[in-house]
DNA sequence: CCAGGATGGCTAATTAGATTAGCCTTATGA
DNA sequence: TCATAAGGCTAATCTAATTAGCCATCCTGG
């Protein structure tokens, strides 16, 4: 009988196609093993157990993410740069919902896990983007602990249910942004921080 | 044999104290029911199935959040309230990590769910608290979105891994209110937002 | 007090899914 | 060419959820 030929990556790739199309809780090895034509205990080759598979697809998840933002901030500064982080990250989270849901409730503990390493990555692009709005040193750490919230919150929420918003949710997103861009703008004016 | 005598409320309260203790990922119908001194099969004369304990113990999350929001927003505005909230949802989500993590990834699209009824009550005290802040009533949706966001976030990375942020995350927690402030406030002036 | 149904426990059995053990063929490379 | 590692398979095991069906307890009305 022909080989599949299958590398982890592949598994992966299946993976992170299945979460996306069925919902992140249809993640299984059966219907992992079903999409690549091969039988279930085949995928022991590639991947150590589910676990290990969910954890494969969230950190495929974040470093395509980081990949995505960081080309979105080429060139790009302030509100713009802003702008283009959370319309990025949007986007994958809608065509990618399994996806991100997978990097939920992942624990990152181990500094050497890829996950860490993409996540720092992702976190990294944040920080240069927020360096843009002139924060401190100092303040960098907290500025990007709220976004991260800001971002993790509403790509959690667009991934758990795409939003029941009605219709007006891109308005909220735009409000979002603005409620962002002044924030930072008048977090970092020492005027604003003496009067806090 | 003498009778347990249980009600669904006494199944999902143990529900919630096991997922707190022992992680949301070990929240079994075994465990549950091994907790409560009876078999496993008995869990399913007092709820549908596991889906529908884990869906409880969201609700009951939510609504105790909900509560405690609510009491300490009393006779609280401005920075004063919006502390209160937040405080209150990082004390509720560190002393109940698994209960938070329960309602992570449920849906909410049936509005006769209690599930969803708990949420618009706790989103509910949001929207009194950003009263406060003089938000006008067309932005009230755009405004409750985005703190939902950042608070939902911070809760569901805090009950994720209780955050690595080495030793200043209570000085993160006060520069992320601080930051919101900030934002209501100067969304909230008309110069602002024609200079916006 | 007693019949009788509803309630809430139980055991036994089924199912689904993950995982392991061990076989066997293909591909590869000295 | 053949030894061997890699990658597939079947069969079996294990855990957990769930269902079926039994039986004791409780409560209620006569």
């Amino acid at each position: 009988m022909p080989r599949a030929g299958l590398s982890s990556q592949d598994v992966v790739a299946a993976a992170a196609e299945l979460a996306d199309e069925a919902g992140y809780q249809e993640l299984t090895m059966g219907r992992v093993a079903q999409r690549l034509g091969i039988r279930t205990p085949s995928l022991y080759k590639h991947v150590d157990d589910l676990a290990d598979l969910r954890r494969r697809v969230a950190t495929q998840a974040v470093t395509e993410l980081g990949e995505a933002v960081r080309d979105a901030l080429q060139g790009r500064a302030g509100l713009d740069a802003l702008t283009a982080t959370l319309t990025t990250i949007r986007a994958y989270v809608t065509v990618h919902p399994g996806r991100y849901a997978a990097t939920t409730g992942q624990q990152l503990t181990d500094p050497a896990d890829p996950l860490v390493t993409a996540t720092t990555r992702l976190l990294g692009s944040i920080a240069a983007m927020l360096r843009g709005y002139g924060i401190a040193d100092t303040e960098m750490n907290h500025a990007i602990r709220t976004l991260r919230c800001t971002i993790h919150g509403y790509a959690a929420l667009q991934a758990a249910d795409g939003f029941q918003w009605s219709a007006d949710a891109d308005e909220s997103f735009g409000w979002m942004i603005r409620f962002l861009d002044r924030g930072l703008r008048t977090m970092c004016t020492p005027a604003a921080n003496a009067a806090g």
